[in-house]
RNA sequence: GUGGCCUUAGCUCAACCGGCAGAGCAUCGGAUUGUGGCUCCGAAGGUUACGGGUUCAAGCCCCGUAGGCCACCCCA
């Protein structure tokens, strides 16, 4: 075992996992941009009462998962500092801040980049994770809802994941909520007996939770137990059917999860999750998002409604591979290596690539001092379709090309190469392609 | 934060009852001093995760720590 290790729950991404990643990230931006997000980039680390605040202090993300960090010179500068468990409180702050509601509204952004939660490691579950997020600020829905969630579908196929599912509810807003968790309470209550140590618990802290519950002994007190549908407030309850509408328009059969709650305080109304089919548990969300109505007004600014989701890139990328690769990362083939014939002789192979690169190819030379059948080896296994020789015909001005897969050579005028290289590039494309 | 299983070369794994730490793949070199993929030969690579204990002797037994996986919890 090595003296050093990536801390635990964080991990390296080798290069064929990291241009899985950088495809991804790629496909988010595309979408994006498309559907008319800007980006945006916040601090890795707010003040810890952004999250107190924005996320909640009861939730466990802020309760046992925040990654804290102090800083500064003396005992007066130190100030507590965490980094982001998720980007939607450090986006809202910078929209109250800068004073976005200025702006034409809705404000869209997008963020993607790491988050990172304190929490026990697990497969699919780490300390530092990417999210591709979205927000929307300053549009109330229910239209909004349901293209926010259309443009997460359109991710999950366009990187290769076509069954993934959305799951959807509405956990009501602060008129019928409290309500319903009163209700929700009484009918545990009633039941207190039957239920299991940790649940009776819960029940004190958040009521909410029991519906979350995996434990066997709960399914069927679940199952009974009055629905957050049949107490929504008439404007939640419109909100919620605009928002199946819409979706129905755009052809998105939601699977309705009467029990879907949201870990996070500042979701109000339609909250959302993705799984894939045989996928549902709680640990296997590739993604989740919702309204918060509240949320700006909580972090100091005007009464402002919105909504977003956060797309978990690692479970998407470990979800691609389980099911063999869709995106199995395209190696980064070099058009050329250019080698030596004299193995010590490292100028002209230089020399060549760089003005071959000048001319845009995508080659490099072989600048070791190994042998001829050595370098050509090399060049073969980086997947180079040529292989541009420099021996001593360079002195007539020519050197041997040598197509490596064909396993043909012919010998070309050096001022001829680039052009000669550039068209069997195109014309390898085209057939390539097909 | 709680519990279970696990950790030997870069990777996948051997090593009898406690008795010289090994193989395959990968890497590098040679056969081939100007021609890749195949083949053959060779080299390098280890504080057996770390620290302690028991023993004539520990990869193996005991204790602790770190890390991994799984379940709980929770989210992405």
């Amino acid at each position: 075992m090595p003296k050093f290790q990536a801390p635990r729950g964080t991990r390296d991404l080798l290069p064929p996992e990291r241009s899985v990643f950088l495809r991804l990230e790629e496909a988010a931006r595309d979408l994006a941009t498309r559907y008319g997000y800007q980006p945006i980039e916040t601090p890795l680390f707010e003040q810890t009462a952004v999250y107190e605040r924005g996320v909640g202090e009861v939730t466990d993300v802020v309760e046992k998962e925040l990654f804290r960090v102090q800083a500064g010179r003396g005992d007066e500068e130190r100030e507590r500092w965490a980094l982001r468990p998720e980007p939607t409180a450090g986006i809202v702050r910078a929209y109250v801040q800068h004073g976005m509601r200025t702006w034409a509204q809705p404000v869209k952004l997008t963020l993607t980049g790491p988050m990172f939660r304190y929490d026990r490691p697990q497969a699919g579950r780490y300390r530092q994770f990417w999210q591709f997020d979205v927000e929307v600020i300053g549009d109330p829905g229910p239209a909004v809802d349901a293209e926010i969630i259309e443009l997460a579908t359109a991710f999950f196929s366009a990187v290769g994941l076509s069954d993934v599912q959305v799951h959807v509810n509405s956990i009501g807003d602060g008129a019928c909520r409290p309500a319903y968790i009163a209700a929700l309470r009484d009918y545990f209550r009633a039941r207190e007996a039957e239920l299991p140590e940790l649940e009776r618990t819960r029940l004190a802290t958040n009521p909410l939770r029991l519906l979350d519950s995996k434990d066997e002994r709960m399914a069927p007190l679940i199952a009974s137990a009055p629905t957050i549908s049949q107490h929504l407030c008439e404007a939640c309850r419109e909100h919620f059917e605009g928002l199946l509408a819409h979706l129905e328009a755009l052809s998105i059969e939601p699977r309705l999860a009467p029990t879907l709650v949201r870990g996070l305080d500042y979701y109000t109304r339609t909250a959302f999750e993705f799984y894939r089919p045989g996928a549902e548990g709680q640990q296997q969300a590739l993604g989740g998002g919702g309204r918060y109505d509240g949320l700006v007004e909580l972090l100091g600014g005007q009464p402002t409604p919105g909504i977003g989701f956060g797309i978990g890139l690692d479970r998407v990328a470990l979800a691609l591979a389980e099911q063999s690769a869709a995106l199995s990362p395209e190696h980064w083939r070099p058009a050329a290596v250019v080698v030596g014939a004299d193995a010590q002789d490292t100028v002209v192979r230089l020399q060549v690539a760089t003005e071959l690169r000048g001319a845009g190819l995508a080659c490099w030379p072989d600048l070791t001092t190994r042998r001829l059948g050595k370098q050509l080896e090399g060049a073969g296994r980086a997947g180079a379709h040529f292989a541009v020789i420099c021996g001593d015909e360079l002195e007539e001005g020519h050197v041997q090309l040598r197509d490596l897969e064909a396993g043909t050579q012919r010998q070309v005028a050096v001022t001829d190469l680039a052009r000669e290289l550039l068209r069997a590039q195109a014309q390898h494309r085209h057939g390539g392609d097909g």
